[in-house]
DNA sequence: ATCTTTCGTTAAAACGTTTTAATGACCTTA
DNA sequence: TAAGGTCATTAAAACGTTTTAACGAAAGAT
């Protein structure tokens, strides 16, 4: 209190740790980062001295000279529509939390690269040593940059370039449950509403839907939609549906905006869920548990993801692992109200 | 591609640059930042060779020469159950994803310091030239330690100490609106669980409570909890309330994670929300969108308030304002199931 | 024609740290 | 006692940028 009213000119710096504590430059650096071995004694006056003189280490000298910036950066490159929903949160906030504590714990801090216009501009101005990128796009120009400039990154959801490290969210699986879901309901007619960017879910589900579908002998029908508009051109196009004439009894929708965007149009033209329609979408965020009725979708269990992400990158950025592609933890469905019979049938 | 996979031994600097286009450092200095005045001839040729080399300002020596590291932190010490909530998500998160876009629209990164255990020693190794501090307690250790050392703070929601920043998130209005609905709801007995914790929302919500309450004749009934098991402690809290015999028609719970545990209660005794008794929350977050019925709470105006926040601390870092106190948007109340009556009383 | 301004540019200093190579002091071994 | 080896320490270099002060040339004022 008493010293924090004047306005010191000068900050404090390890020459002047140095000077008072009668050692030079190079051994009170030894002693902080204890990089080498160094007197007790002294150890014990430099330690005293940077008590008594509140030195706090200039981090961007340190990090000039290291080359090390000790942050990784989290970008998404998911439109804000799907990304952020409608009350800015979700799947990737959800991801930002845990990779922050984990980081936190390497010592590291974690920079937040929201999707803006310019994503390779914003990342321009942001100092890291590594970056996590959320689901990338085919072609994502923010991992080709990274790729390009050598930082070591590592993707959630396996990307479709080959050489970059991953944690795999498993939709494969994911889509096998749902689907399996959904059938063991006595669904017998089940369109896919998926988003037409390349993104590597979207093409695994529709590959495994298609599959299914051969399999089982039910007509494939696949509605691919632009996923900046999601909610309202998914109700446009399932009122077509209904309008044209076309039946289902269930109905799989990744996307949970577009999810949203579904319910509407079957409420809108008065189908009971789920007992003339069944709906399931993926991501069990906010939008699937606050629909009327809430959505069965899946615990993608982010936590754990986002934490195995952060700790392998921060093994790429040391350079201590060599195994870059991690186990992603299995995925649970978790089944509500909205594909829940109260009478289900006891064959598929 | 072709050049990627050569391994450059040395980063391409401001000295090569200059080299290569015939003029000292310090012009491509100005050339690229556009501080100071350059020939419009030599500004071409500088940024052509900075494109054909490829160059990359290395931003540790820039901010170590500039003393600024464009980077604002994003604070809470808010304890996990409470700001991260089971799915770890909530008002954090979302202050966190506004404040983001608005730190990179100036050119800003937002750091997130997540609730760890020692906030003080995680903040040592980030660097930032300001910090939003969210919800901060009476003498915070953060907060006091900011203050210290000079670095330019703003709160979300006011601090206890004076000398600091604020956006305000008007608590008073809030408990006022929160109560007011209530008591319209007919009621005439109205507990209130809150936090023990100094933190400011507590302090203001106890306040209102206790003034209305008097105002209109009611016994004042205040049941304070520890934050850090929130949920369990709020659901023994009204048992045994309820167990002693004590009823109540309405019951206000601002803290989310409390709410859940009070309706846990209700629910154990079988009392009938909201014929029985109606439920109110403050901050309208997952939790009271996915409780059963749907929790009456107030929309913070998130985005709005970490926008403005966000916005000011950059002023107080550029030196540029001198009015540190922005307004507050003002909160809506958003009246659901929890509190909403088939035939509500037409006086009160 | 000379004196002052303005303008674009530059060489050198400075930012605060870590690392390198060198230096003694002290101990061990022969 | 001399040679070799640790050990803790140090002076100086290096990291890559921005800023400062100085400079010459061109332009304007007297």
């Amino acid at each position: 209190m008493s010293e924090a009213s004047e306005r010191p000119a000068k900050r404090v710096t390890v020459i002047d740790v140095a000077r008072a504590a009668g050692v030079s430059a190079g051994t009170v650096s030894n002693a902080i980062s204890g990089k080498r071995k160094v007197d007790p004694e002294t150890l014990k006056r430099i330690q005293k001295t940077v008590e008594t003189l509140g030195y706090r280490p200039n981090l961007a000298a340190r990090r000039m000279r290291t080359g090390r910036t000790n942050t990784i950066a989290l970008y998404s490159s998911m439109p804000v529509a799907v990304a952020a929903g409608a009350s800015k949160l979700g799947f990737l906030m959800e991801i930002a939390a845990s990779a922050a504590v984990a980081a936190l714990e390497a010592n590291m801090s974690l920079t937040l690269v929201p999707p803006v216009k310019d994503p390779i501009a914003a990342l321009q101005n942001i100092a890291m040593d590594g970056i996590i990128i959320v689901e990338p796009e085919a072609d994502d120009p923010v991992l080709d940059l990274m790729q390009d400039i050598g930082i070591p990154t590592i993707c959630v959801g396996k990307p479709a370039q080959a050489p970059c490290a991953y944690v795999d969210l498993d939709y494969r699986l994911m889509a096998h449950m749902l689907m399996d879901h959904l059938l063991d309901t006595g669904a017998k007619t089940v369109p896919l509403v998926i988003g037409e960017s390349t993104r590597q879910s979207n093409i695994v589900f529709q590959d495994v839907y298609r599959r299914k579908a051969s399999e089982i002998g039910m007509p494939a029908r696949v509605v691919a939609l632009p996923e900046h508009s999601a909610e309202d051109s998914a109700t446009a196009a399932v009122l077509k549906m209904l309008d044209e004439g076309l039946r289902f009894d269930a109905i799989l929708v990744p996307i949970d905006a577009m999810a949203t965007g579904v319910m509407s149009a079957l409420k809108a033209r008065n189908l009971r869920i789920p007992d003339e329609v069944r709906v399931a979408t993926r991501y069990d965020g906010v939008r699937a548990r606050t629909e009327v009725p809430a959505l069965t979708a899946i615990d993608l269990r982010l936590e754990v993801v986002a934490r195995t992400a952060t700790e392998v990158l921060i093994g790429l950025i040391d350079g201590s692992r060599t195994e870059p592609v991690a186990a992603a933890p299995s995925p649970q469905i978790v089944v509500r109200s909205s594909s829940m019979l109260q009478n289900p049938p006891t064959t598929r």
